[in-house]
DNA sequence: CCAGGAATAGCAAGCGCTTTCTACTGGGGA
DNA sequence: TCCCCAGTAGAAAGCGCTTGCTATTCCTGG
């Protein structure tokens, strides 16, 4: 029914060895020879069986490139970014590396499920993106799977996440969250403000805390009391953003800004605000995290800590593919740049 | 070095046989049996191996999905939905469904390469997303790989994307892009609009073409010239929206309304128009299309027409999973729904 | 003119799993 | 009491490909 490699040899008038070093074309095949093949390849409509191949070579040309959401932009850009490095339909010839893009929903025991397919499949390196679970339980789980992982010959990449524990050899390309939070909390008290409200990520995600870390982090420094009633949590998406900062209004009337755990989020309490009649910067300053490519559209425009999500996705994706080398230590920290734009001004800049 | 079905089933003392009945599950095995096996996976550590197990069974639980832009909302909202049914670490127990999505980039011929990839992997199913290239050639190739897969097993499903010619039992869900195009124009000529400009997407591909004849059929009832200078191509992004209205504006200043072929496009105009101190609508109206996310959240907000994604992508999930039914004729037409928001009003409206 | 190689091609042994067919066991009906 | 069958377990034949090793050519230098 199906076409084998022995079809293919049978009629190319070759031993199927020779057709498999043609496909392959790492072994020296006479120029008239590897001619026959192709064309009997070609008349036959071959297609090579994958999981043959993989069993016999024990080597996969799959990458897997984990998402907590691939409906977020976040994600998408970093997965577009690793997999346009990859190879795909772009790599070397022969070697059409495929990169399948896995979707977690930000629950670990799903990651640890693909983890296992992934395992399964033997595939050539697995690229973790975006923060991960802090239950210690999952934590400890993970690790062993990524330890494992890369014991087996897959080559492990995090990136927009913190090093792994129990997973030595694992490539770690971090984000400096509690850096950027730092910053972008700075920013708005050098705009004098101090009643602030904070709409952070879920709970028991190292992004969160990170960010939530750098936040207090400047609010010690500039000796300003952090009021725990004016951190809400919530997922990483519109409506936490809009629900929150109600919430904060009720909480704290006087309210003169909103940071928040993303664009999203961002996008979210500005649409609260107006809703209320406030306006921005006016009344409440707005900033968010990541600059997504919306933001800027945003009116007024988002201030935010850009992620060079693009270049971090790029260069896990080259990390995973051995064509770069690793950074000293298996680690490396990448910083986020603060954007000031529309969405933050003085306190009582108008009303 | 790495543990085998031969290991386990030495341990558990049994035979292979017994090992590979109870991992899947469709064969009696007595139960002191069962749990004695399933004690020495779990103290071996045994991962099957996928691609011996795809071989053997000639099956995979591979499913792929084709999108074209991977950091584009529109093809992640799909993707997640599709994958949400197709099974993942959340189907039925034993049959852990892997879904993988691939970024084409358009491009026809990645298209062609990543579908010969997923028929390389004997793919259990493939969900194609989004317009399609129009080039005869590579309508015809497409054609005739997806016929290939769908003979060879794999089920085919088109999401979003016209009935591939060639491949008769490939299932297609198409949005009515026409249709919508042509109640947004309606409802812009509704309001008085005369002098529209028009930003198309790329050339050669469907949704364009179609969003495009949906725009000029509703010029046409109203008995409203077209004026093709007021036509620019270009590609779904901020920037080619921004471009190209920038040059409408050169070629007639008089502009009342700006139709984008998308809502990231659509922004970009919005954008242009900001710059050049023209209020939307006052001024200038402007409408997108998609409704994706974000565009509740532009200021104003955006007008648009709504596409059922993930509804969609869950029903193109369920079809290739043989969840549910199969259209009838295996092509169903998807309705938009006009969502008149903010960023259109009456000509003279304001300025 | 012949030996020593370089250059190609083929043989055959797996890779690790699934599955058909066969073999064995114990219990219940005749 | 004996036979037959339901219930389980095992033996073994592949699935289609890769690759180490061997065999065959044919060219080259001595």
């Amino acid at each position: 029914m199906t076409v084998t490699l022995a079809d293919v040899a049978a009629r190319a008038q070759v031993s199927p060895a020779t057709v498999s070093r043609v496909l392959n074309g790492n072994y020296p095949v006479a120029a008239a020879t590897r001619e026959r093949v192709l064309r009997a390849v070609d008349e036959l409509d071959y297609v090579l069986n994958g999981p043959a191949s993989s069993l016999a070579a024990a080597t996969s040309d799959l990458v897997g490139i984990l998402v907590n959401d691939i409906a977020d932009p976040f994600f998408g850009i970093i997965a577009s970014a690793v997999q346009s490095e990859i190879g795909g339909p772009g790599g070397r010839a022969g070697g059409e590396r495929m990169a399948v893009v896995c979707n977690t929903g930000g629950s670990a025991e799903r990651e640890l499920t693909y983890l296992t397919l992934l395992q399964r499949q033997r595939a050539a390196a697995v690229v973790l993106t975006g923060g991960a679970s802090e239950d210690p339980e999952h934590v400890a789980a993970i690790g062993a799977k990524l330890r494992r992982l890369g014991e087996a010959g897959s080559r492990v990449v995090l990136c927009g996440r913190p090093p792994a524990e129990g997973a030595p050899d694992a490539v770690a390309l971090t984000f400096d969250n509690r850096g950027g939070g730092r910053r972008l909390t700075e920013h708005l008290l050098g705009l004098g403000h101090r009643r602030m409200g904070y709409v952070a990520g879920p709970v028991g995600r190292t992004t969160t805390r990170h960010r939530l870390e750098g936040h207090r982090e400047a609010l010690a420094a500039a000796g300003v009391a952090d009021d725990p009633r004016l951190t809400l949590h919530g997922p990483y998406d519109r409506r936490s953003g809009y629900d929150a900062t109600v919430e904060l209004l009720r909480r704290e009337p006087s309210l003169t800004a909103v940071v928040a755990a993303n664009d999203t989020v961002a996008l979210g309490a500005c649409a609260a605000l107006r809703d209320r009649g406030l306006s921005i910067p006016g009344d409440v300053s707005v900033a968010g995290f990541d600059d997504l490519p919306f933001s800027v559209d945003a009116v007024p425009a988002l201030t935010t800590v850009r992620l060079p999500l693009a270049g971090a996705g790029a260069r896990a994706g080259r990390i995973a593919m051995g064509r770069e080398e690793e950074p000293p230590g298996g680690i490396a920290t990448i910083q986020g740049e603060l954007m000031v734009r529309g969405s933050t001004g003085g306190v009582g800049s108008g009303g």
